[in-house]
DNA sequence: CTAGGGTTAG
């Protein structure tokens, strides 16, 4: 059709330059392409250099690497740019160990590696996390003398900061002359990778010019090392301040923010921002948007915004944020309808999608689901890890199971983790199974000891049974162990004011009128659990 | 005739 088209027109030659040049990396498919390949092969302007080297940057950045390469040992005599081109489309592949390889074989061609050819491959070494790769790199770059090229001291920066050798890192930026804000940016988002968030705030304070990528980076440094409060103090600064403008990136580390506040109504104001200043809502900016609602207990806008999605753009990691907090919400049979709609549209499940269904199960008591879909895990070929197998023994232990739980712990093929002989104990502890509650307390702070919940609910358990001695043994074996007792705590946003609840605290300006509630609350909980007619969606 | 290709944030 494209051929038809063009000979009609008469000027192929003219027509097929100005169609590659309309291309932009990522808005074209790879198949036009193919065929304006397979059109110029035909016509025999293959040959000619102009057209087979815009081709070959199509190619390369469209992410078709191994085509790239396919394309690279066709061509009789490629020079380097060609050899780096390919470096660079493995470096930003899935298998940047690729990247590496072609540079081996670049050199048993004979091509001399130059300037552009290192950050690609210092890039690739930090995606690989191989700190061997890199410092022989860093050493390659010396012996070329390429160790002034800004382009390559900054790739290696990162690349330590990547590989967890931070000070390595320092080292490279403080031996530097000049730094753009590419490098300051590289040790900032080092540190903040690191956890460092000090150092990371420093290095943000100093530095001259604060693009977006420093604000970002910064914010999401906050958001990693779980300063969520912090995060958001940072973006409105930098809302106040006026620019830069917040983009599809920073307002991803945002919306993770308030997910994990549960901070429903500046999530909501998040989500107008976007809107308002119409950045592009792509698959990852979506994903954060349904995480958020759903985490703040909005689960029907979450579904407003999942609903919006067409099916053949959505991927694993946007199902299971809406298939996770429809779980969390209790509505087990609609995320099980998710799972089997996912499956529809093709997209595979992976291990946290099951984790999902499997809490789901958990939180409503469904023993018999639970079992079905952990075989339905084993079926599709994945291997259950420890989380899986604590919900089985969490259900099983909540519905008054407990034996069969025990045993299941025992024929295993993993050792049991604290949480599964959590969620046992506490199954014991509410069917009354007090003996092997108490056999499984002493495995926990054996297995656990400087768990404050471990020495507390052994405690507990004895105080219930009244052996009064025995619990305060355990108080005195947290004193001699050094184990403090924190006291549990949440947020909850209440008229967009965030506010902290501490187990037990009366501290709260409304401490009576909230303790009134929760209890009423306790009350109607009860009634739903002894008439269980479930809650439905739609 | 001798261009062409670069590093940082989700």
């Amino acid at each position: 059709m494209l051929g038809n088209c063009c000979i009609r027109n008469g000027s192929l030659h003219q027509t097929l330059i100005t169609l590659l040049d309309q291309f932009q990396p990522n808005s074209f498919s790879f198949s036009v392409v193919k065929q304006i390949h397979a059109l110029l092969i035909v016509s025999g302007f293959s040959k000619q250099h102009l057209f087979a080297s815009k081709l070959f940057s199509l190619f390369a950045d469209s992410g078709n690497a191994d085509y790239t390469h396919h394309l690279l040992l066709h061509n009789p005599s490629p020079s380097v740019v060609h050899w780096n081109r390919v470096i660079r489309s493995f470096s930003n592949n899935s298998t940047p160990n690729k990247s590496i390889k072609v540079f081996v074989e670049m050199q048993q061609f004979g091509i001399i590696p130059d300037h552009y050819t290192f950050p690609f491959l210092v890039k690739a070494s930090a995606r690989l996390a191989s700190i061997e790769h890199g410092m022989s790199l860093h050493s390659l770059v010396l012996k070329s003398g390429y160790q002034l090229d800004i382009f390559v001291q900054n790739s290696l920066i990162h690349m330590y900061a990547a590989c967890g050798e931070i000070l390595y890192a320092r080292k490279v930026f403080d031996e530097m002359r000049q730094r753009t804000n590419v490098t300051w940016n590289s040790m900032l988002d080092g540190y903040a990778k690191y956890g460092d968030l000090k150092r990371a705030r420093e290095v943000f304070e100093f530095m001259p010019d604060k693009d977006i990528v420093s604000w970002s980076s910064l914010i999401d440094g906050y958001v990693k090392g779980g300063e969520y409060g912090e995060a958001l103090k940072v973006f409105d600064r930098m809302m106040v301040a006026g620019e830069p403008k917040a983009n599809e990136v920073t307002m991803v580390s945002v919306l993770g923010a308030c997910s994990h506040l549960g901070a429903l109504e500046q999530g909501r104001l998040m989500h107008r921002y976007i809107v308002e200043n119409k950045l592009s809502l792509n698959l990852v900016l979506l994903t954060s948007l349904v995480d958020m609602y759903a985490k703040c207990g909005a689960i029907e806008e979450a579904l407003v915004v999942f609903r919006t999605i067409p099916k053949h753009k959505t991927d694993v990691l946007l199902w299971n944020a809406i298939i996770g907090g429809l779980a969390s919400h209790g509505y087990v049979q609609e995320s099980l309808e998710l799972f089997v709609e996912m499956s529809k549209v093709r997209v595979a499940p992976d291990e946290i999608t099951y984790l999902c269904l499997l809490s789901a199960c958990v939180h409503r008591g469904l023993v018999k689901e639970a079992w079905e879909i952990f075989e339905s895990l084993k079926r599709s070929g994945m291997i259950p890890k420890s989380e899986h197998y604590a919900c089985l023994i969490d259900v099983m232990a909540r519905a008054g199971q407990v034996g069969e739980a025990y045993d299941f712990l025992n024929e295993m093929p993993l050792d049991p983790t604290p949480a599964m002989l959590g969620a046992l104990l506490n199954g014991c502890m509410s069917h009354g199974r007090l003996d092997l509650a108490e056999l499984l307390g002493k495995r926990l702070v054996e297995v656990d000891p400087h768990h404050d919940g471990r020495y507390v609910g052994l405690s507990n358990l004895y105080a219930t049974i009244k052996r009064w001695d025995d619990a305060k043994m355990m108080r005195q074996a947290m004193d001699i162990t050094g184990v403090k007792k924190f006291p549990g705590f949440s947020y909850v946003e209440i008229s967009g004011n965030l506010e902290m609840f501490i187990a037990h605290d009366k501290r709260h300006p409304k401490s009576v009128d909230i303790y009134m509630m929760v209890n009423f609350l306790l009350r109607q909980m009860k009634k739903v659990l002894d008439c269980d007619e479930g809650n439905t969606l739609y």
